[in-house]
RNA sequence: GCCCGGGUGGUGAAAUGGCAGACACAUCAGACUUAAAAUCUGAAGGCGAAAGCCGUGCGGGUUCGAGUCCCGCCCCGGGCACCA
């Protein structure tokens, strides 16, 4: 019988499926327990593309090696099902988001089980059903509770074409990224969380985890730590202060003016009647201007004198008060004390508007240098120095002296000096905003709340969670900036059953990353309806041992998630300080493009293949390939249900597994696909049509058939499988050539097999006699001594080049392997006449004579 | 501008500081076949008839020995971006 990889996928996807294979029912066994998740996909309308597998075949393949090797292994799958698209389609078309979204979930399933992934199918979860957002909506409530959520008026993304605000995600250089509409800032009441409060843990906590160095970095930027100080300058003639934010304290002697924002509180109340209409003017100008023109690259500064000064506190001099946009009313306290002299943006205003650079730090020399700064145009105010070196002019009569003190020693000393008189303290700040939550959409979870007719904000009981969406005919948003909900009439009343008093559902709905802040907790319990999850459940499975998905959710989801999980451990409703453990971003998979010579990228239908050089069809110029991010209008997007069709699943698993690190970014190419389906052609020739002999392995392929098993073992245990995949290939090699296969080299291969090509493994497995499935069969040990070898090659080097090739035993010690080496003709040959400066040898590697 | 990745044959890639290119794809040659497909066997980094020489983005350095470590650049991909 030839390899019929359709029909035995088929049969062995019934057979799990039947057997419940992969339910991982025991939530306390005595095992060792390994929690094992996948982003779980949001259900496009295009069904899995190449990319889903990639991640989802990695962490299936570690799952059922370590389910071989006797692990209790938590494996789920689920649908992270709110979000626009649904939403769009049903504004179009009228179909209601969850009837897209079930038939979106059935395609997704269906492609996903067609993989033959070891899911436990018996905890799948939906974020769009209502038994599972009953618990966002009770975990929104303890975070309102705590203080965590709250309404306040912020400034949004709005979109006025699409009626509706955006995620900052959702907005692309200024325009939306659906209909590519101008998006304009707008303040609205929204509902915020207060990530900030968790700035602090969220920073400190990354040191513990096992990630990706690069998302780690990512993250740290994104909280973005600064530390400084508070100072409070008096305004000049004025019963007034401003509390500026600096991390340069030190430079506080070469503040030449200050800016406030141009929203900030004060610049009405100390702008003189001379400059009123100037900043009045430029105030409007900003107000109009988009995020993009207001910090995109044109870094050209802009502004408007207020006509007032403030008092340095540390010299007593009078500094002109200005307002530009280049202070950002979101950071710090919105207002900065302007060093030109060693602040480069602070120099490029002072230049535009004339004000005096007033150097008061000597620049390090040697840094200078390699910065390609000259330190007499510093020294002069002609350059600008931001790096280390010694205070000078810096001293006042005041008991403040700093002259001659480096950056760091200097802001200590200031910051001191300006706490011992009140005026200044050491603060921390960070880039970390509060997280805008609402939206307003049809798609989402309601928010589990009630505004009174007197403003006082309710929430729902926790008993009468869920609280479902209305049903609504007309899912286009109301156009004044309300949610679609604010159309749902009888939904939005609510009535005190006590007082009688009314009030309005909140008509927001929550942002498509709320579910999926707590999703790896549900699994772990995912029918419970008396409570989120189990504790004891969670404590045995928790945290995530091993966490895979592409890495643009790396400020977004993964930050998010740490949050919720950080306010659960608080509230002692999770035994873990940290959800996911361990993390690993799969790289992307691109698709086959072509580029003219202008480097214009050519959808694949235009370009003739037939040649030897892909040309296009219409002028027959030629073109050469080049890998793209696959796309629609490239056409050049693989479907993983073709592949399966034509090659299998196994082969699909094998070849995205082969193609290289998992963590790269890897070209598709459909002749790869050919390659491990020779492979697998080949096994199963090797096992299934060869007779099968109880004889010992021949001798000389012992060694083979135990590294093997080393190699796959390690290989597989750090996620190098594209090497495993190569051990395999290598044992196939030779093993494939033999006249009658050693029963026992066909049990190892098969289950070093089976967690790559789980389904022909099973086939074969089933084929070798054994009546259970594979996926619990032990994992196959190596042993050491059929590893060892009496002989190998060692090279001989005189002086690094290569002179001769000798057999010796491994063990040798260094001064034997010079010995031998020295006794072999060619060698003594080669040094005969010259004086032997000194021997390198490496057991089993190398013998270097460096001879003269 | 700043912060992460990364640059190795025609292609995907491999290589605890120890013979660069394992394993594949594509290519070429051969076998089987009426033929094709499939399959099998073999060749193959470049230059060279060969001996040999040159080869891991570029330039230096450390070392008996560097794809690997150090310093300085260049290019590509990703993220952040007026954060005081």
């Amino acid at each position: 019988m030839d390899y019929d990889f359709s029909a035995i996928e088929k049969k062995w996807q019934a057979y799990w499926d039947a057997h419940e294979t992969f339910k991982a029912s025991d939530d306390f066994s005595n095992k060792n327990k390994l929690y094992v998740l996948d982003m779980f996909p949001y259900p496009s309308g295009a069904g899995l593309h190449v990319g889903h597998p990639e991640g989802y075949t990695a962490t299936d393949i570690f799952c059922r090696y370590k389910r071989m090797n006797g692990f209790n292994v938590l494996h789920p799958m689920g649908w992270d099902a709110f979000g626009l698209p649904a939403e769009q389609y049903a504004i179009e078309t009228g179909t209601h988001p969850s009837v897209t979204t079930a038939k979106n979930i059935a395609t997704f399933k269906r492609q996903i089980k067609s993989l033959g992934f070891s899911y436990d199918w018996s905890r799948e979860v939906n974020t769009t059903d209502p038994k599972y957002f009953r618990w966002t909506q009770w975990i929104f409530l303890q975070l309102y509770k705590k203080g965590l959520a709250y309404i306040a008026e912020v400034p949004v993304n709005w979109c006025p074409a699409l009626g509706t605000v955006l995620a900052n995600e959702e907005v692309i250089d200024g325009r939306s990224e659906r209909g590519n509409h101008p998006v304009i800032r707008r303040p609205m009441k929204q509902w915020v969380l207060k990530i900030t409060a968790y700035a602090e843990r969220l920073l400190a906590d990354l040191d513990e985890l096992d990630w990706p160095e690069g998302i780690k970095e990512m993250q740290r930027n994104w909280i973005g730590r600064s530390e400084g100080a508070e100072v409070k300058f008096r305004i000049d003639g004025l019963d007034k202060t401003v509390t500026v934010f600096t991390t340069r304290p030190d430079t506080l002697f070469g503040a030449t003016y200050m800016v406030l924002c141009p929203e900030h509180e004060l610049v009405d109340v100390i702008t003189t009647p001379a400059q009123k209409a100037a900043v009045e003017e430029y105030k409007k100008i900003t107000a109009s201007k988009s995020d993009l023109e207001r910090t995109g690259l044109n870094n050209e500064k802009t502004g408007a004198f207020t006509g007032a000064y403030a008092i340095d506190p540390v010299n007593g001099n009078k500094i002109p008060i200005w307002i530009s946009d280049y202070v950002l009313s979101t950071y710090g306290t919105g207002a900065i004390m302007a060093v030109p002299a060693h602040d480069t943006r602070d120099f490029d205003f002072a230049v535009k508007f004339g004000i005096p650079v007033k150097c008061i730090i000597n620049p390090d020399p040697a840094e200078a240098a390699k910065e390609k700064i000259d330190c007499e145009a510093v020294l002069a105010g002609k350059a600008c120095w931001t790096g280390d070196g010694v205070s000078i002019n810096s001293a006042n009569d005041d008991g403040l002296d700093i002259n001659g003190l480096h950056v760091q020693e200097a802001k200590a000393k200031t910051i001191d000096w300006l706490a011992a008189r009140g005026i200044g303290k050491r603060t921390v700040n960070y880039k970390l905003r509060d997280w805008l939550f609402s939206r307003q959409r049809y798609w989402g979870e309601p928010f589990p709340i009630i505004i009174m007719d007197s403003g006082e904000i309710r929430m729902v009981p926790e008993d009468q969670l869920p609280l479902t969406l209305p049903e609504l005919s007309d899912f286009k948003p109301s156009g004044n900036g309300e949610s679609p909900l604010a159309n749902a009439g009888a939904w939005l009343d609510y009535v005190d059953p006590v007082t009688g008093e009314h009030g309005r559902r909140e008509t927001n709905t929550m942002p498509q990353w709320a579910g999926s802040c707590w999703y790896y907790l549900r699994y772990i319990d995912p029918h419970n309806d008396k409570c989120f999850v189990d504790p004891e459940k969670e404590k045995y499975w928790m945290p995530v041992d091993l966490y895979v998905g592409g890495a643009e959710h790396a400020v977004l989801h993964l930050l998010y998630a740490r949050f919720w999980h950080k306010v659960l451990y608080d509230a002692g409703l999770v035994s873990t300080k940290e959800p996911f453990h361990r993390l690993i971003n799969q790289g992307m998979i691109l698709g086959t493009s072509y580029k003219d010579k202008r480097g214009v990228l050519i959808p694949t239908d235009q370009v003739d293949l037939s040649g030897a050089e892909p040309v296009l069809k219409a002028t027959g110029e030629k073109l050469t390939e080049f890998p793209a991010k696959m796309s629609k209008s490239l056409r050049n997007v693989v479907n993983p249900d073709d592949v399966v069709r034509d090659y299998g699943a196994d082969s699909m698993r094998l070849y995205e597994m082969f193609m290289g690190p998992l963590k790269e970014t890897k070209p598709w190419n459909t002749r790869g696909v050919e390659g491990v389906f020779r492979f697998l052609k080949r096994s199963w020739r090797m096992i299934m049509q060869t007779p099968v002999t109880d004889d010992p392995v021949p001798a000389n392929l012992m060694r083979l058939l135990h590294t093997t098993i080393q190699k796959v073992t390690e290989d597989t245990e750090t996620l190098c499988f594209n090497t495993a995949i190569s051990q395999m290939m290598i044992f196939l090699n030779d093993f494939g050539k033999l006249e009658a296969m050693p029963r026992e080299a066909a049990e190892i291969y098969t289950r070093l097999l089976a967690p790559y090509a789980p389904h022909i493994a099973e086939e074969m497995w089933e084929y070798l006699g054994h009546k259970d499935s594979i996926a619990y069969a032990p994992w196959p040990k190596a042993d050491e001594a059929h590893m060892k070898v009496r002989e190998v090659e060692i090279l001989v080097q005189i002086c690094g080049k290569p002179k001769a090739r000798i057999m010796m035993s491994p063990e040798l010690s260094p001064a034997e392997m010079e010995k031998v080496a020295l006794a072999d003709a060619s060698v003594a040959d080669a040094v005969a006449g010259k004086k032997i400066v000194k021997v390198i040898a490496v057991p089993g590697r190398i013998v270097n004579i460096v001879a003269k």
